[in-house]
DNA sequence: AGACTGAGTTCGAAATCCGAACTCAGTAGT
DNA sequence: ACTACTGAGTTCGGATTTCGAACTCAGTCT
């Protein structure tokens, strides 16, 4: 199908599953609290069928969790789970990037550090070196051992 | 369309313009020092319509540029733009991630710190008190000014 | 009984995606 | 001068996704 090294795999099945209008969103509006169902549709404004797609899908990959949260008429809701967390430094990468180079009016609110409030930076971190570096320092991006 | 505030309306128009399939694996190629049209085709193996209509859009959106690199045969190739190489952080976030959870046989490949071949972490900072802090000291993801 | 809720499913119309084949300008080989 | 080739697309018809609106189904509320 394509010309990519082993290391392409990886990043292409998640992109084959997260890649897409919606499921990021989706993880936004779960870290933002959005568990239900009808929520979601609101929030994002996504269509209903697509949704219960999407969920399925995400759930399937582990993202969300689908979660009984009543008897009587049962009930599910649907979870981030630990790696659905995990995705939050894309999103936040995302974010900040939108904030910075879209187009469209740039919101109000930014991300900032929850204890003091300053306007967080996202950088990396070398444990070994103990030093934090942006993404010039970065090796191994790409499969071929460029760079 | 859709309940979210203001904060909402940024990334929703990115995720509009690099939210599918290919856009990401687009910039990543870029990263990678791919920059002509029969390339990006070889390499993603996408279809040919489809890529001339996604290059396009992430033209005029202004993270490829087109730039003309010879005459007689009159010949274009695209570039990443600053805001195309500022996505790093994201692309990068989304590597990590889907080394760590994708189901795929991991790559042997991962991303390192240039200059001393550590694994890299991701980490936010902030300036003011001059940390590296984790996704849940982050507040200011969501619009209503939860959390 | 009648209206409502939450989590979906079903429907047909509209938009996107795909691979394969074609175009078009110029270059290289014989 | 004829043929083959290159790079950057465009055109085609068919397959897949997406959409909004309306429907279902179990249980609850008034």
């Amino acid at each position: 199908m394509n010309q990519q090294g082993q290391s392409g795999a990886a990043i292409e099945e998640t992109l084959r599953v997260v890649g897409d209008r919606w499921s990021i969103l989706l993880v936004r509006a779960g870290l933002r609290g959005i568990r239900r169902f009808d929520d979601f549709c609101d929030d994002l404004g996504i269509a209903r069928p697509v949704l219960t797609e999407r969920l399925r899908r995400l759930v399937n990959f582990g993202i969300f969790e689908r979660v009984k949260y009543q008897d009587k008429p049962v009930r599910y809701e649907y979870r981030l789970t630990e790696a659905g967390l995990a995705l939050s430094p894309a999103l936040v990468a995302l974010v900040r990037w939108s904030e910075e180079y879209s187009q469209e009016v740039s919101s109000e609110t930014t991300l900032v550090h929850a204890p003091c409030g300053t306007e967080l930076e996202q950088a990396f971190w070398c444990r070994s070196c103990q030093t934090t570096f942006g993404p010039h320092a970065v090796r191994g991006v790409g499969v071929n051992g460029e760079s």
